[in-house]
RNA sequence: GGCCUCUUCGUCUAACGGUUAGGACACAUGGUUCUCAACCAUGCAACAGGAGUUCGACUCUCCUAGAGGCUACCA
């Protein structure tokens, strides 16, 4: 047993962003890799974007896709609670202490001033930044505006000059100069913390050794560490995992389409396969070997197969895992993958299970399965009679070829109807006839499917049975 | 505007400073096949640019360019 602690600490804003699904495994990995302890930690500090039953529904996708916590406010601990908002009096402790030692101060500057501040600044391209107009008030004249009622935050009090420098896990050591640095607010007027706060202190109370979040918390690193130093606390890692860009290189966003993991769940991807390609993007193993599940990655991930630049999501090579972890499936799992995909969810079992099989090494999700078996549920086939013709045949030829079959199939017994015996009883008529096997499979499966694409004859007469095969061919036959 | 990060096939990515720059997805062709898919084989395709350091640079340094992120009393 080590003393390993990792947290996963998403703000609860209703879905889970493909971006933190990855932060979430790479953390609970390192973690699991290390021996260590995973926490999940609710960082709702901005109540004007807190969501019903986020935190339920968080929990729901993530143990979904198979990532667990050791401690969190689902399941408590020893460093409960786990929800920022219920330490409220921790952090009053901890920035008081920030206060005496003269390392914060309050500010009194309001939106207006600090927004008119900022436009003035913009306007003569200057970088926009606090002026720190109430960095210097005293003693005497914050007691006395507290005590008018004067509305404040506190903010950090930034060295003015020097150098500071940070440690990346991923990218070595990272120099800031002092004076690029803001005296950013560490407690909002309501008296709640920001992000920059609450963060800290809990991941120092909470003896996190790993901080894994992504690169664009990479700007305040240096603002971090200064707060750890203030309090004279030794900083844990840091590891700033490279962003996940769309397909044009930019911010993943809502605006070009799916960037929840429940997007992905509703549209029929399996875990495997988001696990699979999220695990991909940025992470490569020693001997390059890329199908990996989550309980090999729990021994196979390393952090030196991570990388620093950012990746670009792909969504066919999420496409082709998705279709790769479909094609692994037995049968009965993939009906049971697919019933809720399915229009008429009466469907009895053992047959949805060779409807299923006969759509398994096509589909790429399980949304696919209507689109890909409508023809098995149609009651009556719609295609044109030209369809059912082979290369050279005549009209005549076909019909010909599609009666004798006929007559092979009327003889099959109830009992022997099945894939094997049809393709053995049909294949070994034509081959004795010395006819060739498309003049007679190609209108079968036609007749069969009304698709110029589709599963093979003998699999989908199987899967229809005797009765709908000989009222598909009928119908066949009968058309113009 | 400022700060920070990143830069190898279209995409995800390998390559103790010495390789015909490798793999996967996609794509193409062929095989298998009645069609499609699956499967198998083959192919296509990259070191952003420029200076250095070095016998030798994808790999180290610097510069340029491009991309991305941050620049809130959001996280």
């Amino acid at each position: 047993m080590n003393n390993i602690r990792l947290r996963f600490a998403p703000s609860p804003t209703g879905f889970l962003h493909i971006g933190n699904l990855r932060t979430a495994l790479f953390g609970y990995l390192i973690a699991q890799n290390l021996g260590g302890k995973f926490i999940l930690r609710i960082e709702d500090t901005d109540q004007k974007r807190e969501v019903n039953d986020a935190v339920d529904k968080l929990l729901n996708v993530l143990s979904w896709v198979g990532i667990d916590f050791d401690e969190g406010p689902h399941r408590g601990g020893p460093f409960a609670p786990y929800t920022q908002t219920e330490r409220l009096d921790i952090y009053q402790k901890y920035i008081q202490e920030l206060l005496d030692k003269d390392l914060a101060y309050h500010c009194f500057c309001s939106a207006e001033r600090l927004e008119e501040m900022r436009e003035k600044q913009t306007a003569n391209k200057l970088a926009p930044r606090y002026d720190r107009a109430c960095r210097d008030l005293t003693r005497e004249e914050v007691e006395k505006r507290i005590a008018q009622g004067e509305k404040y935050v506190i903010r950090q009090k930034m060295p003015l000059t020097g150098e500071i420098k940070v440690y990346d896990e991923l990218r070595g050591e990272i120099s800031f100069q002092a004076s690029d640095l803001e005296d950013h607010v560490l407690i909002k007027s309501d008296g709640v913390p920001t992000y920059q706060f609450a963060n800290i202190v809990d991941d120092h109370l909470m003896e996190i050794t790993h901080v894994t979040r992504g690169d664009e918390w990479l700007p305040s690193y240096p603002k971090n560490i200064l707060l750890y130093q203030a309090f004279g606390w030794t900083p844990p890692k840091f590891i700033h995992f490279p962003l996940i860009l769309n397909q044009t290189g930019g911010k993943l966003s809502k605006r070009q389409g799916d960037v929840f993991v429940e997007d992905y769940q509703a549209k029929g991807y399996l875990p495997e396969a988001l696990i699979n390609f999220c695990v991909l993007l940025g992470w490569h193993s020693k001997d390059g070997k890329e199908i990996y599940s989550l309980k090999e990655l729990l021994t196979a991930f390393d952090i030196k197969g991570l990388g620093s630049s950012p990746a670009i999501f792909d969504s066919e090579k999420l496409d082709f895992f998705n279709g790769y972890y479909i094609r692994q499936k037995t049968l009965t799992e993939l009906a049971d993958l697919c019933r809720p995909y399915l229009s008429d969810i009466s469907v009895d079992q053992t047959y949805l299970e060779k409807v299923v099989g006969l759509a398994q090494d096509r589909m790429k999700k399980l949304s696919d399965i209507n689109e890909l078996t409508d023809f098995i549920f149609a009651e009556k086939l719609d295609y044109d009679s030209s369809l059912l013709i082979w290369k050279a045949l005549t009209a005549e030829e076909v019909k010909s070829n599609l009666s004798e079959l006929k007559g092979i199939m009327e003889k099959v017994e109830d009992i022997n109807w099945n894939k094997t015996y049809l393709e053995a009883q049909i294949i070994e008529y034509i081959k004795t006839n010395d006819k060739k096997v498309g003049d007679y499979l190609w209108p079968l499966r036609v007749a069969l499917t009304g698709l110029k694409n589709s599963p093979g004859p003998f699999e989908v007469a199987d899967t229809l049975g005797k009765e709908q095969s000989l009222n598909r061919i009928e119908l066949a036959l009968s058309k113009k």
